[in-house]
Parts: C-alpha cells; structure tokens; sequence
RNA sequence: CGGGGUGUAGCGCAGCCUGGUUAGCGCACUGCGUUUGGGACGCAGGGGCCGGCGGUUCAAAUCCGCCCACCCCGACCA
C-alpha cells in the first residue's frame, strides 16, 4: 500500500474523550473512527489487522473441527419467545417491527438459531458430535460503552457452538476449547488467564472466563499464589473464624442520624465488623407465565461487600434490583435501621451470609428510626430462611484453597466457554435420537472471543510512548518501507521487489519531512522498518529497524528483500513459541 | 438508572463569569517559495447554523429554561 493513496490519516492529537491509552493510539494512527456512543468504523488499517486476528480464529476453530457458518443478525422474535428470553432480557436487547409488524430482535448472540438448527437438520446420534462458529456482527445496547473497543454496542464476535448427544462429548469439545482459545491468545501475543466465572444469563453448569489482566480491565479477579483464581462475582473465600464470645442480652440503644455502617461504628466506637448490615433488593422470579417480584432481605457483617451475583443464585432469582424506600417500609423495616428481628416475614426471603450465624453480639437496627440493638444473636434472635455465601471477596481475603491472602486484580474478558447444556434444546425442542431408540436433547456448549476487544488489547499490551507496538501475527502489515528524497526510485523499485517475495507492505511514498514519517511509523507500529535515502544508497545500503527496538542495521540493498524475509520469519517463529500446551483446570 | 463532566472548523483548545466590531489560536488542509534522517519555515488562502429548540434583551457563543449528544465513575453486563 502507498501511503500517499491511503484513505484516513493519523492525528498529532487524540481526540479529549479517549482516555485509555490503547484507544487513543488507535484512533490516532487511524485504525477506528467512532460514529456514536459504542460504534465504530475500521478504517482500512483497523481493518488488516481485524482480518488478520479473524483468520487466526478461523484457524483455530477448523483445527479443532469447526465448520463456519453464517448465521443472521436479524432474527424473528418467535425464537427468543420460544425460549423466554424475549422476556428475560430488558433493553439490551433492540427490538422492531417489520412493514407487516412483526416482532423481530437485533441479534446478540446466536443460541437460538444454533438450536433452531439442531431440530430442523439434527435427528440421529449418528449426527454427532458437531461444531459449527461464524463471525458475526452482534448488537447489545449496553448501558454503557467505554474505553473504544473495549466495551462497544456493536462488535463482530466469533462465536462457536458444541452440539453433543452426551456429557463427555460436550467435556471434549469444551476442552479442546479450552486449549484452543490459548492457542489463539498466544498467536496474538496476548497473556490471559483463565478463570472460573458465573454462568449468568447463558444459563449451564459451567464457564470459563479468559482475562487479560490490566488495569483498565472493567472486572475483577481474585489471584491466590496457590493458583486458585476465579471472577469476583463468584469467587470464593476463608472466612474468618471469629472469637467464642458468650451471647449477651439485647439492648436498645439511641443512635439519632446514624443511619450508615460508617456513621454507626464511629458513634458506637465499635469496628464495622461487630455490625450486622442490611441490604434489601427486589428479586424476580418466574412462576408459571409470570414474573412474581419479592423482596430480598440480605445480611453482611457491616465491613463486608454484598454479592448480588452470589445472593441472585441463592435465592434462585432470574433478577436483582435495588428495593425502593416504600418497598422497604412495606414490610415493616426502616432503611437505614433496619434488622432481620420483628420484621414481616411473610412477605420476604431473608438471607443471611454464612458468616453471621458464627458472630456473636452484633449491632444491628431496631427498625425504628434513630435507634439500633446491640448484642443480636443469630438463633436466638431470628432465623433466616437461606444461610449461605453472599459476600463479594476482596483484596485479601483468604484464598479458600490455601488460606493465604488473595489479590485482587483488574482484567479484560476477551473470551468465555460455557457448558450450556440442554437449556436451549429442551425448549425449542432440539432433540435426536439416541442409540438406545430414545429422544433425547442435544447438549450445547457455547464459545465466544469479540475481535475488537481482542486487538484494542493486544495495543494495550503492545506499546510505547511512540505508537503501537504490534506482533507481526496481527501487524497490518509486515514491513513500513520509508522511502526518503534521494531514495524514491529505488525505494519504489524495493516496494515492488518486497510485495513480490509475499511480505505485505506499507510504503511511505508521500511528500513529507523524515520527521514526520518516521513519527507515523512509529505510531503505527509495523513490526519491521526499512529506510530508503540518499544517505543510505551511497553506501549502497538500506536501513533495518525494528519498531520494538532502538539500534538499526544497515543491510546491502540487494540483500533487503532476503533480510525483511528473515526478519519475518525470526518474528513469527518467536510468536510461533508461545503456543503451548495449557493444563486444563476446573 | 445514580453521580460528575464536556459540546466553539477535521483534531486540540481560548473566548462565556462581566452580553456589544467581521468569533480567535495551535495542528491539519490549499497555493507559491525555501527546507529535507525524528512531527521544518515564510507569504497568501479555504473552512464555523459557537450541539438543538425556546426565552430574556435594542443586541446572545456569552444570561435563563428544556432537550440532545458524547466522555468518566458506579450500577448493569454471554
């Protein structure tokens, strides 16, 4: 490609409202162009590179016996009836109506149509196992996008699909997904991590989540040294084994305007963790047709964080929401001074963390504004109807397998596999017939991996105060050949000769200052650099740089096109070495 | 959805508080000349419904109201 004929341009400046590092830099070298809030354009450098991380994926899922496909980004909205997340699913799924009104939904993800797949052209165990995955445009109006391509509303995900007639089939796919996506990762230059997840909306009974960690990442990790690693949202942990402490009587006590944890143990001089905090949520569960919302009365120690995705599995809750003053007041609690004792327990589900049944002593609200008790005792004060883990862990907290302080990091998830199982065959009817002449459901696993949040995080990690620094697996190109005056002929000459031997390359061939083209070379960031002057063809030489490094080499010119092959294949057989085998881990 | 912030040329910004010539600066862009190994210089240019609508006023980029868009934090999220 010559520069000179290259649609879009890089910006000395990027615009004010890219704050992490890996958006401006791709902004400003001209990879993406934003049209609104969460979408954009791949401007045609974006545009190699997507194409270049697609193949790898595409790769990948054939070497482990995926069959591509291309499935629609419109659906009819029968289908997300039929297996209710129609319903389910609030605004962040984009709904309209055809010209003859019909219901029909911008797609977010495709199990609906694999599973509409598997009834029409599945009948026959014979018929399994298979896999099929395409690379798709999906559509989430998210609340809130951010960060580029980190978080967009519209993204091309590639997205694979397991179809088996039994649970070790499934395990084997999941598996071999498991190893492919570090297969894909390291073919990227990105470290991951895997780490357990919650299976959330998708249903199933297990899912991985690949991390790379950043701090820029959008969730959070619990890191153990022993290895145990897992999301926040179900990570486990120690707790504390609190002092024998005999149960003294209950007293009430004036605490005007303290209506805070923090307020309350400033002014009763007691540390948060002697307190007893309240936490009401509005959960919805389906019965029947019907959404049915209760109200969830939650208790933490007073230092400790609620899990909403910890207490939604516990009660079995399809939703959580924070309850509102009136719906609070409805069963008879103050907000702010409210406690699990004298409370209507007919109209909530209370739950408590199985921390505080071992606590004795704690202060918790009286439900009377301006008032608290002290010395409430879990049994003899009030039970709970469910006792179980619903504390979001933290920076350390004990590691529930080893016991020593955990860390908590920040991580970008560029990747997911889920064991989704039968939930969305058994309703839309996918079934086959099994070897034992019985109808049974195929099992699905789903997989995904968003390729726009995969190369905002390979510029992420790859970078220096200059520009992007890509690995050559993913470079739009190969070579940036600056041509300089002096050297314009035979810096054509050499762009010709390069393209010919296969390598792809970007050749500056525009009107301006060295400044300026070494300044977008390096902002751009192809892997290798080759110089072309006056200067250098009087020695009858070219220049090598490589944008990872300082020093430049000088090479006789007609070894360039042998020595930018070398370069190449030095770089790929490094990026080759990652890829290794994973250990696979629950 | 809650909190905070920003909308003035392609990008970065000043002007607004205290209303009043033709709305300004840097970069980018066009032409001419000089320059040429790390974002050059001179001269001459082009480009703006000052986010939108409404109001106050003789007069609004500037004051007031409503709306919209975008960004950040949180909530949310396969």
């Amino acid at each position: 490609m010559r520069m000179s004929q290259m649609f879009g341009q890089t910006l000395r400046e990027a615009p004010a409202d890219a704050e992490v590092v890996s958006h401006q830099l791709l902004v400003r070298a001209g990879f993406i162009r934003q049209l609104g809030a969460g979408i954009y354009t791949l401007m045609p450098l974006g545009m190699r590179t997507t194409v270049k991380v697609e193949t790898i994926l595409r790769e990948e899922m054939n070497r482990i016996g995926g069959q591509e496909i291309f499935m629609p980004v419109v659906h009819p909205a029968e289908l997300w009836k039929e297996t209710g997340r129609w319903y389910k699913i609030g605004d962040e799924m984009s709904r309209f109506h055809d010209k003859n009104g019909r219901d029909m939904v911008l797609a977010m993800t495709h199990e609906e149509v694999v599973a509409d797949l598997v009834r029409k052209d599945i009948q026959s165990y014979r018929q399994l196992p298979r896999m099929v995955y395409h690379l798709q445009t999906k559509w989430r109006d998210d609340p809130r996008p951010r960060a580029g391509l980190i978080r967009v509303r519209e993204f091309t995900m590639k997205d694979s699909y397991t179809l088996d007639k039994d649970e070790e089939g499934l395990d084997k796919q999941y598996r071999a997904h498991y190893q492919a996506y570090f297969d894909i990762f390291n073919r990227c230059s990105l470290p991951v991590i895997a780490v357990g997840a919650d299976v959330g909306m998708m249903g199933g009974s297990l899912a991985h989540e690949y991390m790379y960690l950043t701090p820029i990442g959008e969730d959070t990790l619990l890191l153990s040294d022993c290895g145990y690693k897992a999301n926040r949202q179900i990570a486990l942990f120690k707790k504390p084994e609190p002092e024998a402490e005999d149960a003294l009587d209950v007293e009430k006590v004036a605490t005007p305007d303290v209506a805070t944890i923090e307020a309350l143990a400033e002014f009763l001089d007691i540390p948060k963790s002697r307190t007893a905090k309240a936490v009401f949520l509005m959960a919805t569960f389906s019965e029947e047709k019907k959404d049915v919302e209760k109200l969830v009365f939650a208790v933490v120690r007073g230092d400790m964080d609620l899990n909403e995705t910890k207490l939604m599995n516990a009660v079995k809750a399809k939703e959580l929401r924070p309850a509102h003053d009136e719906e609070i007041a409805d069963v008879g609690a103050v907000a702010g001074y409210a406690s699990p004792i004298g409370i209507n327990k007919e109209k909530i589900i209370l739950v408590v963390d199985d921390l505080i049944p071992n606590l004795p002593n704690l202060v918790a609200g009286a439900n009377e504004a301006g008032f608290h008790l002290r010395n409430t005792n879990y049994g003899r004060d009030y039970e709970a109807e469910i006792v179980a883990d619903i504390v979001s862990a933290e920076e350390g907290y004990l590691c529930p397998k080893c016991g020593e302080p955990m860390q908590a990091q920040r991580g970008v998830e560029v990747g997911n596999i889920f064991k989704l199982g039968t939930d969305f065959t058994v309703p839309m009817g996918g079934n086959f017939l099994d070897e034992d002449g019985k109808e049974k459901p195929v099992i699905m696993g789903s997989y995904g991996i968003g390729s726009g949040r995969l190369v905002q995080s390979v510029v992420e990690e790859h970078n220096d105060e200059n520009g992007i620094i890509w690995p050559i697996s993913v470079a739009p190109y190969h070579v940036h050949l600056v041509g300089l005056r002096g050297g314009e002929e035979a810096a054509a000459k050499l762009y010709d000769e390069l393209e010919a031997a296969g390598l792809e390359v970007l050749y500056d061939d525009r009107d301006e200052s060295p400044g300026v083209k070494f300044k977008d070379a390096d902002l751009i960031g192809v892997p290798i650099r080759i110089t072309v002057s006056k200067r250098s063809l009087e020695e009858g030489s070219t220049e090598f740089k490589l944008r990872r490094e300082d020093d430049r080499q000088k090479v006789a010119l007609e070894d360039t096109v042998a020595k930018a092959l070398e370069y190449k294949a030095t770089l790929e057989a490094e990026v080759a070495s990652t890829v290794v085998e994973i250990p696979y881990e629950d």
